[in-house]
DNA sequence: GTGAAAGCGCTAACAG
DNA sequence: CTGTTAGCGCTTTCAC
């Protein structure tokens, strides 16, 4: 293993020489500058992780928290956290992955230990047990979701109650009266993950405000269930024009379902999904549906962290704004018979 | 901050007893002990992480390298990166997320800084750059895949071929004597991703054996593509009834196809699928499959690469035997008329 | 613009 | 069974 000792050696200058060569905290002459660069790449040397952490206070690593679970959409997780550790890595960070499994102990571990200089929370829920000890530390810290309370706290998501309001308005544009929205498993629910909940409120209180119906059934997801889910919304509400899904699991069974009880797309009833734009654009029928921003989410997350440890940014929430695009999925309501 | 010396002067003994108690390293009088837990957990003491890897040499950390490509099943690298955090824990150890993004300079920087103990490496390509790399270093690492030559790797992976081969054992069982396959998307054998060639050769061979004709044709997933592939596949030979499926995003597709063309499953056509147990359960027919088992993988790779960490451990290849199994979709070969 | 030297908090001989 | 001590490799005053 080599040294800063050997590249300062090797370049025929001191130690500190070299630690200011690679922070560039004092001018270098051009000259010394180069000598050293030349060395570093001669030996390949690499700065020691654990000496720099420990002599800086700083490991330049954050932490990811990732929920254990696997009934939420796994590829949208996944996508946020890629674009967590590649946003991190343009900041000169390193990712820590750690699962749910350690729970509020993983939040003690890491601010204990100084083993990441920070750390961001996916998949927060309302009451989140973990918030209080983050509080507490002075671990800074950006999560991604929306607990009850964010006060003293930094939040990323996408506007979910926005993202409501924005779905039952596009149907109702079209002259859709009766809307149904296809949920999250119930579990999601009852867990009481905000952002299930904050779509429910925007889809309720804006189809409140434009005078249309809305009935709202959680669906496990899966063939079966959505069969199960579809005939009780079919049946309790005939007239049933404009369905809006927020279940990736839930889609493509549902469309299959459609296509089945001979219920066309978007000349029968409408549909708007909530998912991530792949899901959108490979389904059998190409949807009209308001992305999930997963990269944005990952990257948003990783400025306003990073922007907290060089000593700038501040608590605040950030909403990032719905946007929906029309593809086939939806068309003007069919004349009342 | 509480370190170990403010931890040795409340329990009053020294710092190394203190740091003794810790590891376990020699032993310690029963009263002595007691008095140093109790400190710790008075203090609330965790041991800094930058020291103790400066002084030990030892991180305790795994580096995962996860590909950057969304190309392939995403809730299957989900789910081994999970595993791997989890059995990690349970060594002791935490996970460094890597995206593919910096490639092989990744591999390099780990084994520079000394941040990580040892790697884990997803997706690895026939021909993977990154070996080489691993070859010359002698950081500790464990594949998850088979590249082209394994001599000094050590690699976890299922066993493909076995898996094409049971595929096809399985329908010829049944009676079928035209058999397709619907490959994984064309970039992914482009690239000589390791597991799709080998479940190629796997069921060509063994198709071979048992005499039954073979059509293997890519597929970009998602409805469309399937379409066509479909189209084709029952163009150039009509009498196929059977269907090997090897990419998760054509799954459902294919069967929302096969119901629209009035094809039942499994009396005229059966459908055998290479993908994680719940895409087979949730599934809009109960589809007979070859699991992918990620989590075992993630589970072996880590204890592989702990096994090296400690010394023991050697190169070698392991491959996890696959199990098929049978539910709603495969059933005899309708009588050839 | 550069060097010397004092730690950062912990581990692991070495010494009793 | 326990204490003393010398680093681990780097950052950062302080001094020139």
């Amino acid at each position: 293993m080599v040294t800063l000792a050997e590249v300062a050696q090797h370049a025929g200058v001191s130690a500190s020489t070299v630690s200011y060569v690679l922070s560039g905290k004092r001018s270098i002459s051009a000259n010394t500058r180069q000598r050293v660069e030349r060395s570093i790449r001669e030996l390949g040397y690499h700065p020691n992780a654990g000496a720099r952490a420990l002599a800086s206070s700083k490991s330049n690593i954050i932490a990811l928290m990732v929920p254990l679970r696997t009934d939420m959409y796994v590829p949208v997780m996944m996508e946020i956290a890629i674009a967590v550790a590649t946003s991190a890595r343009a900041h000169g960070y390193d990712v820590l992955l750690l699962t749910g499994e350690e729970g509020p102990d993983a939040v003690r571990r890491v601010a204990g230990s100084g083993i990441a200089d920070g750390m961001i929370l996916m998949d927060v829920e309302l009451d989140d047990e973990r918030l209080p000890l983050l509080r507490e530390t002075d671990q800074p810290s950006v999560l991604i979701g929306l607990p009850a309370d964010t006060s003293g706290l930094t939040c990323v998501d996408l506007d979910f109650r926005a993202t409501g309001a924005l779905c039952v308005e596009h149907l109702a544009k079209q002259g859709h009266q009766d809307i149904a929205v296809i949920g999250e498993a119930p579990a999601v629910y009852e867990r009481h993950t905000g952002f299930a909940e904050r779509t429910l409120e925007g889809l309720r209180s804006r189809s409140r405000e434009l005078g249309v119906r809305l009935l709202h059934r959680p669906c496990e997801g899966g063939y079966d269930a959505m069969a199960v889910t579809l005939a009780r919304i079919l049946d309790e509400r005939p007239g049933t024009s404009g369905l809006i899904v927020q279940n990736e699991s839930a889609v493509e069974p549902l469309l299959a379902l459609l296509r089945q009880q001979g219920r066309a797309v978007p000349e029968d009833v409408s549909v708007v999904a909530i998912c991530p734009d792949q899901v959108a654009m490979q389904a059998s029928v190409r949807l009209t549906s308001v992305a999930i921003p997963a990269q944005e989410m990952g990257r948003h997350a990783v400025d306003h962290l990073v922007a907290k440890l060089d000593g700038r940014g501040s608590d605040e929430v950030v909403l990032i704004a719905p946007e929906l695009t029309v593809r086939g999925s939806t068309g003007p309501a069919p004349s009342r018979s």
